[in-house]
RNA sequence: GUGGGAGUAGCUCAGCUGGUAGAGCGUCGGACUGUGGCUCCGAAUGUCGUGGGUUCAAAUCCCAUCUCCCACCCCA
């Protein structure tokens, strides 16, 4: 082990912690099964239908230089003002966990060429994400996201059509319970200042009867007013201009065609003229799917176009669109709606007594281990009762049982464990009694 | 970053107005050394989240701190 490795471990003398327990860092968390099971089964889901959908897969960094995330979602955002784990790496460049995946996707599409391949390119990824925010439910500082991104092509409203219906679809398959899609528009660089200035204006006129957080907003980031929950300010916020209604033409086009879209593929939206999305980049059509039995965050998927980012990043100009979906809430959603997964179960627990059949055991074991069965092989013997009392403990479906009687007369026993009831096959017999069930 | 609630065995929790820990479940062992689920018996495991204070005496009262949960905020 070089020195370096070793520095910055046991640097400061730990007076009397020699039993300390360790724990996971606040806001991670272990995955265990069953429940893992789960995760598999959402995310197996994802790839098939994505891939019926024409998406690759892009496996990215965990980390990449802070300056990516700080221009693509935005230097006053709370994300990047306040949420990104950075550190300098040792050569002093900042390098920060990513805080999300659509900074990295434009950053790999531009470096690794992309706008050669025939346009659109559509890709998906999934992983961790990192923020530090106070956890709470659906919340953590480690987080798992769905991501897709189509990129390139053009802003053809059935792009964004497909996209949706694709998550939607995702979701049904998947048993999701309450789905909500809410989307709006928010304009582009031509008309949302114009919008901005208005709106801001408008809120100026009210101000002393808005609280704190969103006076300081109407300077800093108008938009986000719209956002607000607070009781009193609900009626006020509703008197204000809508953006709809001050979209330039060509984005008022490509919304309408965006709507058109959704209803001709079946996909149930609701208009919300106050949805805003937090990251700078979005622009024209956002979106948001909501579930039930997810506490106060309730968003399972957020997304919507981004078409000037990739120049933002030193692309060339491209268009694009894409969703995330938080999947630690789909997840919950899935459980508080009641599907757990079934605990990991045996097909067959090899029941074995005597040291001379433990050879034979070890060879039953992989030869149907092979067969694609899942099997336990007790690494010692155990009284016989209790090797079928382990063999119910593990929802095992048969029991093998292998004593001398057996190998001897090469009939083997297997017993099904819900009846109790028993058979005596030879070793072929057995492997095509359990291929046939 | 700001509030509210909670930390006692692996899990769920009891422990009244201070007298240095208990139940159920689970785990393991036995009754039952070639037939499981039931029943019965037994065992192990806690520096009572951590540190300090009050007291002859603290799981219990006081202060601090950490963690978890929920909400604000923000977002997936």
């Amino acid at each position: 082990m070089s020195e370096g490795a070793a520095k910055g471990f046991g640097k400061k003398p730990e007076p009397k912690e020699e039993r300390r327990k360790f724990q996971a860092i606040k806001g991670t968390r272990d995955l265990l099964p069953p429940e893992t099971a789960l995760w598999n089964r959402v995310e197996q889901a994802a790839q098939e239908i994505f891939a019926s959908y024409g998406f690759g897969e892009i496996r990215l960094p965990i980390f990449e230089t802070t300056d990516l995330f700080a221009r693509s979602i935005g230097l006053e955002t709370d994300v990047v003002s306040k949420e990104m784990y950075t550190f300098g790496d040792r050569d002093e460049t900042s390098v920060s966990l990513r805080p999300e995946a659509t900074a990295s996707v434009c950053r790999a599409y531009i470096e690794d060429g992309m706008q050669q391949l025939p346009q659109p390119v559509k890709l998906y990824t999934i992983g961790p994400m990192f923020r530090r925010e106070r956890p709470q439910k659906g919340r953590y500082r480690q987080f798992y996201q769905i991501d897709a991104e189509v990129l390139g092509g053009s802003d053809a409203p059935g792009i964004d059509g497909e996209l949706i219906e694709m998550v939607m679809m995702f979701f049904e398959r998947l048993g999701l319970e309450g789905v909500q899609l809410e989307i709006n528009s928010i304009g582009d660089k031509q008309c949302r200042p114009k919008y901005v200035e208005l709106l801001r204006a408008e809120l100026q006129k009210v101000k002393d009867q808005l609280g704190p957080d969103s006076q300081r907003r109407i300077e800093t980031n108008p938009l986000r007013v719209l956002d607000s929950k607070l009781e009193n300010e609900q009626k006020l916020i509703a008197g204000m201009p809508h953006i709809a209604d001050h979209l330039c033409e060509a984005c008022a086009e490509n919304y309408r065609g965006v709507k058109k879209e959704l209803e001709l593929r079946g996909v149930k939206y609701r208009e919300n003229w106050r949805l805003v999305r937090g990251l700078d980049y979005y622009s024209r059509t956002t979106f948001e799917i909501t579930a039930k039995g997810l506490g106060s965050q309730n968003a399972v998927c957020g997304g919507g176009r981004y078409d000037g980012l990739m120049e933002l990043l030193g692309g060339p100009p491209t268009r694009a669109t894409g969703f995330a979906i938080g999947e630690d809430r789909l997840i919950l959603s899935l459980q508080e709606t009641g599907q757990t997964p079934a605990p990991p179960r045996r097909d067959v627990y090899i029941a074995w007594m005597g040291t001379k059949v433990y050879a034979t055991a070890i060879r039953a074991a992989r030869n149907l281990r092979t067969a694609g069965f899942s099997v336990e092989l007790p690494p010692v013997e155990q009284k016989f009762g209790k090797a079928l009392g382990q063999a119910d403990k593990l929802g095992a479906r048969y029991a093998l049982i292998l004593g001398d009687n057996e190998v001897s007369s090469g009939e083997w026993t297997l017993k099904t464990l819900a009846d109790g009831t028993q058979q005596k096959l030879t070793e072929p017999q057995l492997l095509d009694f359990l291929r046939n069930l």
